[in-house]
Order: C-alpha cells, then sequence, then structure tokens
DNA sequence: AAAATACTGTATGGCGTCGTACAGTATGCA
DNA sequence: TGCATACTGTACGACGCCATACAGTATTTT
C-alpha cells in the first residue's frame, strides 16, 4: 500500500469530476488561509470581517452576511467575537435604530493591516505557475459555472415544468424503508 | 461582461477575487447536488459514499473516508444514517476483524442507479455555455493551485524573511486582553 | 513467544454554519 | 393617522464536520 502520492489514489477519475475537484479545492483554500491566519489568531471568516469594515468602514451586520455569504445569525457571532477581542466595534446608526454599525478598532486597523499582508503574500505563492490570462479563463468559466448553477438550484429538480407551483411538496416521505431491522448483526467492539 | 450578474452587488472586493469566487462556486455545487438529491432523501455526502460502494462494492470505513475527504468519524455517522434506512450493509471482514466492509443491499443498488441519473443529469446542466476544453483548462488549473495550496499549508507560515528575529513570536498571547470592558454600551434589544 | 508499534472504528466535545422564530424598528398604504 | 408589511439583529435548536482519546485488532520488532 503504497501510493499516496498527491491527493488520493489512483481510483478517481478527474477527467469528469470537475465538481469535485473543485470543491476539494475550495476546502484547501479555506484550509491555507486558515493556516496562515492562526498566528493572528483568526480564522478565514474573521479575517474576511475584519478586512472588509477595514476598507469600507462601519457597516451593517446584514450587509457583511451578504457580503461574506453566510446567514445573519452567524455573522452576529463572529461580530460577537471580534468585538470581545476589541477589534471592532458595534455603534448605533443614527439614522436606523433597528441596525448596528460595525467598525474598526485601533488594534483592529492594524490587524487588519497585517491580515492583508498575509493574504498578498499567501495569493503571491498561489499564482505560482499559473499564467495571468489562466487566472482570467478560470474566474470566467467560474463565473458561468455559477449562473448554471444558480438556474440549477432555483429550477425545480428538473423535469417540473417552468411554474414551480408543482414543486411544493415533491418529497412528503423522504423514508422509504420499514428501517425494522429485527436482525442487529453488529459486532459489539 | 461586468460580471456580479449573479453573485453579489457591484462591489468585488480585491480581497479574495478568484479565490472567494472558487469558493462562493464550491458552495453553490454543494447546494445544487443537496437540492436534487433531497427527493431521494440524501445529501451528497451520503449519495457520494452510496454511488462509491454501488460502482466499487463493499469498502472499508477509513477508505471511504480517504476517498469522500472526510474523517474517519463523520463517515461512521454517515455510513450509521445509511445503515438505518437500510441502503447499506456492514458486513464483518473475514481477513481483518477490525474492520467492516461496507456494501449495498438491493434498495442501495437500486437508489443508487437514482444518484446516478441525478448526477448525470445535473451535470449535462452545468456544463451549459462551457466547452470541453475550458472545462480541462479549469481541471488543470485546480489541480495546479491544489499543489500551491498544498504546499503553502504543509510549509510553515511562509515569509521565511532573511532573519525574522524581530517577529520570532509574533503572537504568543491572541488575547490581548484589555477585556475589562467596563462600559457595555450594548443596548438591550 | 512477548512486547512494541500501527491501524480501525467509535465516543465525545467543540466549532461554524443554517433555519426558524421572535421582538424591535422602519416604511408603505389606507 | 392608524395599520399592515418589510426589515434588522438575536436566541435557539439542529446538522455536518473536526480533533482527540480510546479499546480492540493486526503487524512488526525483539
Amino acid at each position: 500500500m503504497t501510493s499516496h502520492l498527491t491527493t488520493h489514489e489512483l481510483d478517481s477519475p478527474p477527467w469528469l469530476r470537475v465538481e469535485s475537484t473543485l470543491m476539494a479545492t475550495a476546502r484547501l483554500v479555506r484550509t491555507a488561509f486558515d493556516a496562515r491566519l492562526a498566528p493572528l489568531g483568526l480564522n478565514l471568516t474573521q479575517a474576511s470581517l475584519l478586512g472588509y469594515i477595514a476598507e469600507f468602514g462601519p457597516t451593517t451586520q446584514t450587509r457583511l452576511a451578504d457580503h461574506l455569504d453566510i446567514g445573519r445569525a452567524a455573522i452576529g457571532s463572529v461580530v460577537d467575537q471580534l468585538e470581545a477581542r476589541s477589534l471592532i466595534e458595534r455603534q448605533p446608526s443614527p439614522a436606523d435604530r433597528r441596525v448596528w454599525l460595525v467598525g474598526t478598532t485601533a488594534a483592529g486597523r492594524d490587524l487588519a493591516a497585517e491580515i492583508s499582508e498575509v493574504d498578498a503574500v499567501l495569493r503571491a505563492e498561489l499564482r505560482r505557475g499559473i499564467g495571468r490570462e489562466e487566472r482570467q479563463a478560470l474566474a470566467w468559466v467560474m463565473t458561468r459555472l455559477q449562473q448554471n448553477l444558480q438556474t440549477a438550484i432555483t429550477n425545480p429538480p428538473a423535469s417540473a415544468p417552468p411554474d414551480a407551483s408543482s414543486s411544493a411538496s415533491p418529497n412528503p416521505s423522504p423514508n422509504p424503508s420499514p428501517t425494522n431491522d429485527p436482525t442487529n448483526n453488529r459486532r459489539e467492539k
């Protein structure tokens, strides 16, 4: 059992499985950024949030959630963490008493600069051996892919007509099998 | 192509341009597959597991974990779920009494066929407007990116400038702890 | 043979995110 | 003006995954 050269063994045919390659790569991206940000005591989400408000100024949490692509509830948690470390600050908005304007503190600005540094360094490393055109082509194809994915998600699970009224409850019984399972032959270890 | 058609607004922050697009796309991939697999009562992980053993026969959980790129503990959970629905089966290995050989049941094989169908349909949709060469180029660049990511992860926090004596231990205490915070000016809502 | 080492699957606790429900606030409409 | 609707941030429960620790089993070393 040697193998394990790079990713897996030779069983996976990446010829057709572009999607799984994509997801694996995304996971690696997150891992790499997390690793590099760990010395700052941050993960990728926290760093992105801090970097964003450091660049664009105080922002409401809903906007942050939109930009970071996570839910409003999750953003609240991240803001809590960063606020507990005095890196950011919740300020009431004079215009809208529902919202917080989340802005950086002085310490937050300093750390944001370090984040920016880490980000630049890592991205430079990731570009090694990849030409500018190739990167642009990659971005273009992925954008196109995103469009297709979006339509695939919003569109009903195939075969259904364009009118989405039929997709009201396509799956009333997700558990088809009886599951009686009288013979539990599971070894106890 | 002014981009931002589908994703967000026109901000397109210089943060993690390509990388964030990649991660957003990966998220969409998972969402799309989950949506299409929902009528079968499965998510992407479960479907991948079932499809794998349907194609390659009984497999140990460690192998499955390696192939699906998740930990052994997580695999155990997924196997439990699928086994509870009588889609797969744990069989003791005659050769090694530590391991289970996870194989499909008859119902599992049937469902695996449906999974394969869903998979083919969705992937065909995702290819719309993307040429074969472009897909191959995408795969190539991502593979290269994976290599760079791998080295970036395993390699120490990089930089390694002439001598980093000044930043020998840049952050021994991630919590600067001015956390006394006597003025909790947080509004109660 | 016995002991040391490596490996497999499981239990446990933790983290990050999601989805839903909710109170407070703003906005549009009668 | 009053009322209905929409929006913001939070609380709560759930899910998926990770990391660690562990007992049982295999494999290698002595």
